[in-house]
DNA sequence: GATTAGCACTCGGGAATGATGAGTGCTAAA
DNA sequence: TTTAGCACTCATCATTCCCGAGTGCTAATC
């Protein structure tokens, strides 16, 4: 791909896709020879840029109005050309600040460096919470409520808990609950959650189980306890996203919005950032989602050790700033990775 | 203020308001003529307009627009005109079958119900999940992790758990843990997490602490769980409120916006709905926010006997179907008590 | 006295018009 | 190969004009 252009090209080309992030609007051959110093004619820039338009890079909204990047372009831009700046100073302080512990919760925490992401982008910002099963487990607790109603609570090791409300067929003592309990606890000392799912089985199948009844059952309720909820998906500053030229138009918002509501349609998106470790970046139809047509996805996994926790990033208009959104995102991961280690 | 109106006025009134909440648009008296059969001219009916106009139920966007009502007269029309219907029985199905509890958490019900308020009458839907304060304490458990950590966890009678990571001086042993939760358990039985509170306070006052570390360490320990969080508020269908052609203009939208991101901004506005109970109306202006202006909302407590604990509505614009959504809102607060009554 | 017809007046919105300027493609000269 | 020149295109913006819905006032009518 690279070779198909000439340096000449390049530059031309790296010219119409900074100038148009920079400003939304179609890009004509004189803005090009006025803003950069190429020392070449409009006339010369027109016959390139129609190369590029026939090569897929440029595409016109119209006849005299200049031209615009395709997906295909902003794809060229980010792997050869761009070059990454580095995050500045008062930025990385602002991350560190948002995003500290400081007495709050995991949700807490998430929910603010989604904000973070999002102010210092001015673009959405978007954090996938932890999958509970990366965790590993360090005990489980079974409450009486009133009546046959039992809430088993589960507690990983970094301190998130998953709680599951159980109806039981017949009340049981407070003794047959510690029994239960102690049971499970010895069980899944030190597994990951994906490893107690599977002791859970192994064990159902064991002949020790089949003579103890209140074991038996204890297995049940912990497997209960452990049906995987959706992931937790915190989306912060859709407003902002609003400053946006491209987003003026109130049926195009309405769409976003939609979209987002159901955070469920992007997480999949999200799923496959999870699989590939470090920054992953979907430029609009690269996504293969009809509503991420026109915006960009730029994610980092955090991650604790060698152990990938979750996804975060910034979507925006496909025309983003990448050379500084990257970076963010990329600081802000690392920032999260190291906040949830210490934890 | 009612009989500042003759008989004829009202009908008038009531005829441009609904006019005006069916389409959006300034009513000229013509309109009136044309649409209600009052027979009178436009003259007259232009008589009266013009007196409502100086009674401050009218407001005219320009001079030649015809009329717009002001707050003022959709509080008159709510307060006196209004003829409020019954829910649908499509409706009342689609409210019963997806706020029910099958399997899902309360968090999840609750979000389901802002969204099913949303769109069942075009607006946002609003619920507030219950304080924890209204609850009764159940049990509270120590979980020891990693080092000096600490997992406090507290149990409600109806399941709800509120949990809280705490950094301890020094390692605490199993026994030690376990001795506190007893005592704790022991101390708090059957009272409300208000009294709780209280009970705390007065036990750290009392004699028998002064020469027990462990249970002076318990007892601040479980004040510091109890550190009310935010009540959790859940908004939902954002873009169906898009529909509106009150907010077909970007700006205002971004407004809109920005405001509910900040959810505790209108929380405390729910907050004084919560003290009232049953159906709560604000339109406009009053209630005294910024954000508020141009919308109205509409709220129901929800609660189980005699204890109130939350609250839920619809936000739109003040150009609203009352007569629709008040019974929406109201049957829903209905249902959503009995569904936490069986709880 | 209340109601209505008539009339002059206002004003926003939409259609028509035209100027402007940024942009293009092509051709021929440098 | 590059560039100057030129004819052409088209969106945008301001201007103008007209239309219609609406108003307030006055005088006639019930």
């Amino acid at each position: 791909m690279r070779d198909q252009l000439t340096e000449r090209s390049r530059q031309i080309l790296e010219a119409i896709v900074e100038d148009y992030i920079a400003t939304a609007e179609p890009i004509g051959s004189r803005t090009v020879t006025r803003r950069h110093d190429l020392s070449l004619s409009p006339a010369t820039v027109r016959n390139v840029m129609s190369d590029l338009e026939e090569l897929g890079f440029l595409a016109s909204p119209h006849t005299s109005a200049g031209r615009v990047p395709t997906d295909k372009a902003y794809r060229f831009y980010v792997d050869s050309l761009l070059e990454v700046r580095n995050v500045a100073r008062e930025e990385q302080e602002e991350i560190r600040k948002r995003c500290s512990l400081a007495g709050k919760d995991l949700g807490e925490v998430l929910r603010e460096t989604s904000r973070t992401l999002s102010t210092l982008s001015h673009y959405m910002g978007i954090v996938v919470a932890p999958r509970f099963t990366a965790n590993l487990f360090r005990q489980i607790e079974f409450v009486k409520l009133g009546g046959r109603r039992l809430l088993a609570i589960l507690v990983s090791q970094n301190g998130t808990v998953q709680n599951k409300l159980i109806e039981t067929d017949e009340e049981l003592h407070a003794a047959d609950l510690t029994r239960m309990a102690n049971y499970l606890n010895h069980l899944l000392q030190g597994l990951t959650i994906a490893q107690v799912k599977e002791r859970i089985l192994e064990e159902m199948r064991s002949d020790k189980i089949k003579y103890d009844a209140l074991l038996a059952q204890a297995l049940r309720f912990s497997q209960e306890t452990l049906i995987d909820t959706e992931a937790e998906v915190f989306i912060g500053g859709q407003a902002n996203i609003l400053e946006q030229p491209e987003f003026a138009d109130v049926g195009r918002m309405k769409e976003i919005f939609r979209a987002f509501e159901e955070k469920g349609q992007i997480l999949g998106l999200l799923d496959r950032c999870l699989e590939a470790q470090g920054v992953n970046i979907y430029i609009g139809s690269e996504a293969h989602l009809s509503q991420m047509m026109g915006m960009s996805l730029i994610t980092a996994t955090y991650m604790t050790g060698k152990n990938t926790l979750g996804v975060l990033g910034v979507i925006g208009p496909t025309r983003m700033g990448y050379a500084k959104v990257i970076p963010i995102v990329n600081y802000t991961a690392q920032l999260v990775s190291r906040i949830l280690e210490v934890e």
